[in-house]
DNA sequence: TTTATTAACTTGTTATAATAAGTAAACAAA
DNA sequence: TTTGTTTACTTATTATAACAAGTTAATAAA
């Protein structure tokens, strides 16, 4: 009963445009093809080259001008994924090397979580894991993962080795993140967040809790991530 | 030569829509109207209200669900705004007391700038200005903020007391904020900000560097914040 | 030469129409 | 009662069409 969904047109040209931008076939400040212009090189009617379009341009990737034409923005914005920005410029999530604390583990949920839970979410159980993630050897992500336990046959046995959670996530089950909120702290790094991180105790540490929306309705994926910003800054778009 | 901008009748739904969920007339969790009721009850075809719903859902206000219909998310975004979130739940910018440090003044815009600036930003100087933010009287934010002084007749003369920056930019300017970039990171508070925002010296701070578009193409609102996270976290969509 | 106008582009807004696909409740069959 | 099926909803996708409005460069007028 595989459901062999078809994808939309105006997907597959959000795809295309997305790639050519991120490959520098179109580099920032260039003028994209015309929306008329676009429609007779994929056979598409001019609707689904603006949806599209809306799309590239709510994701960041391009602004629109009217009377001008769409110019390509400045760079991406890996939704769900922290991207760090150093001296120079942000470097996605690609280049961090990623450490893995604890397996995944099924357990239960703990008590006073950080966001409300769901009947649902609690009596599935939480699959558990913590992660440091390293940028040119210095750890600036130490991330704990919290994750309901709905529909996701034997997760705990793969490897994250060098595939991201997301890439699992996607690759594996379907699943991927839209949307998602959090707060934002900066505290004092204790004892075992200075040990992973290689900082001194009470150095300042961002500390993020993170709520995200995913494609099935009941499941949502929360981190708890703390970050050494000495020497990069996380980068965001809003 | 004034062009009285026909508000389009998508934008419309939009406005009367969100603020029907502001207003709690439509309560987290309720279903929207579907899409035809909506077609009837505003007298507009489908593709304009789903324009309407589709901006909705970008914004957070509601979630689409395919065959049951558009569901009230919870709660604001405040774009270019920080939302505070308490012990119980996000308060908006309305609750903010504003105390201003330096009136607006033109001057130069400072030497190693934190963003890149275009030549006519620079040729056309700069407009500063520091505030401090209250919530329940305690200090929240420490804003710096900058403004290419580009077609902004007289602003350094305007009243900040109770109207807030981003209103007198839209109130007599037109001008608002689409979008935007930000390096987040921790840092221990300086002497001065220590003071301003009575904490002691070396406390964690967040500081926020922001760069924002505008509807104005040339026109960038750049910002450097620091908050005070002790009791409050800064919360956010993405 | 300089300035105003026009023409040919661009994206923005809106309407009409048809079909696909997901959801949920009513219904029928076991 | 339980399970499967149908039906009547919902949103999603796509096409066609027309006109509005902003931008730019060529053109005409001063």
């Amino acid at each position: 009963m595989v459901t062999l969904k078809t994808v939309p047109q105006y997907r597959k040209l959000y795809e295309i445009l997305r790639k050519h931008i991120l490959d520098g076939v179109y580099k920032e400040g260039d003028l994209l093809p015309s929306e008329n212009e676009l429609c007779q090189l994929y056979g598409m009617t001019r609707p689904t080259v603006r949806q599209s379009l809306s799309t590239l341009s709510n994701d960041g990737y391009i602004r629109k001008h009217q009377g001008k034409g769409s110019i390509v923005h400045n760079l991406p914005k890996e939704i769900g994924i922290l991207s760090v920005s150093g001296t120079t410029s942000a470097v996605g999530e690609r280049k961090l090397k990623t450490t893995i604390i604890v397996k995944p583990v099924l357990m239960q949920w703990p008590e006073d979580f950080m966001f409300p839970l769901t009947q649902l979410e609690k009596e599935s159980g939480c699959i558990y894991m913590e992660r440091v993630r390293f940028l040119e050897d210095i750890p600036i992500f130490y991330d704990i993962t919290y994750l309901a336990n709905l529909n996701l046959p034997r997760i705990t046995a793969r490897q994250f080795k060098n595939k991201s959670l997301f890439k699992i996530l996607r690759d594996y089950y379907r699943i991927e993140i839209n949307s998602g909120e959090q707060r934002i702290k900066a505290i004092p790094a204790n004892t075992k967040i200075s040990r992973f991180l290689r900082l001194k105790k009470d150095q300042p540490v961002l500390h993020l809790e993170r709520k995200m929306e995913t494609n099935k309705p009941d499941l949502f994926l929360y981190s708890s991530i703390f970050c050494n910003t000495e020497k990069y800054s996380i980068f965001g778009r809003f």
